[in-house]
DNA sequence: AAAGGTAATGAGTTATGCTAACAAACATGC
DNA sequence: GCATGTTTGTTAGCATAACTCATTACCTTT
């Protein structure tokens, strides 16, 4: 069933046809980015943290720290929305806002000891949820979403 | 509800409670789904059209009829919520309610020609973003998308 | 020094889900 | 046959979280 691999990535699109496979994919794919995204609303750590917010510390913990701009472009968010929700995480104690060193304009965003400590939560509740849902499937479809996951990380940030 | 894993963890039985390889599999899964629903909402063919309503739009392509409760659980949604969505949509012409043939309480819902044609068109849309997605991911990390589609499409409904 | 561009923010609006309460139609007890 | 409880869909009201537009502060270029 995927033994055929049609070629995507040749560099100049010549044409906008897409192979049947490919379409079904991408369709398979949003359809279900749609409904998970849903369902993964309801598994916050913390009820007071919007699903936003949490990608937000996510982020900042790879990145270590960001200015609020960066952030909004990460999170395909628009700035005032990113604003409000540095704000929000400020007010929680969950990030330190300090002053850019060569643009008084910009802000640095970095996340406290007790943003580390919520997210190391985060991941043992996060682990709970995939071990359940992980119950419906076999070995080997969870062996392709593993495959994929980072693949998809690197979607959503092109 | 661990003890009903499969064999996830298969060279490191010593892990902690998830494998560590899975823990970062669901973490990126997690971001990367937040993400692209974001970015999915501004993919839509019609501006009119929410990305839910598109859902629904999709699951009676595949169905053929439903009522709205079971779109609604479908959908993973409240009913009221699935209520205005098909009131929404046949407002625009794209369904029609017939009355359950069984049950009075009961209505049907099915999707007219309209609705068929801006399908077409939707996937021919995304058919284009997926070009353009495509040009950044190499042919080993599409094929790692498109075998994993599925089984995400899986976990959505789980 | 003035003009224009960029970063962050404030205010107000919109979108989209929810819960609670309700009406109509069914199912089951006597 | 009728009363009682259940299921289905709906209405009303509300909460959240995004957006757009406008404003302020600061940088950059001329």
């Amino acid at each position: 069933m995927l033994t055929n691999m049609p070629e995507l990535s040749r560099p100049q699109p010549d044409g906008p046809e897409v192979p049947p496979d490919d379409a079904a994919a991408v369709n398979a794919l949003r359809s279900a980015v749609m409904r998970l995204s849903r369902r993964l609303k309801h598994q916050r750590v913390d009820e007071s943290l919007s699903p936003t917010e949490m990608s937000v510390l996510g982020t900042l913990a790879r990145c270590g720290h960001a200015t609020p701009g960066e952030l909004a472009r990460k999170e395909h968010v628009q700035p005032p929305s990113m604003t409000r929700i540095v704000a929000m995480l400020e007010a929680k104690g969950l990030v330190r806002l300090e002053a850019h060193a060569d643009d008084r304009r910009q802000k640095v965003v970095t996340q406290t000891e007790q943003a580390e400590a919520m997210l190391e939560e985060s991941r043992r509740k996060r682990n709970a949820w995939l071990a359940e849902l992980a119950s419906g499937l076999d070995e080997d479809e969870w062996a392709k979403v593993r495959a994929a996951a980072p693949v998809l990380e690197k979607l959503a940030q092109l």
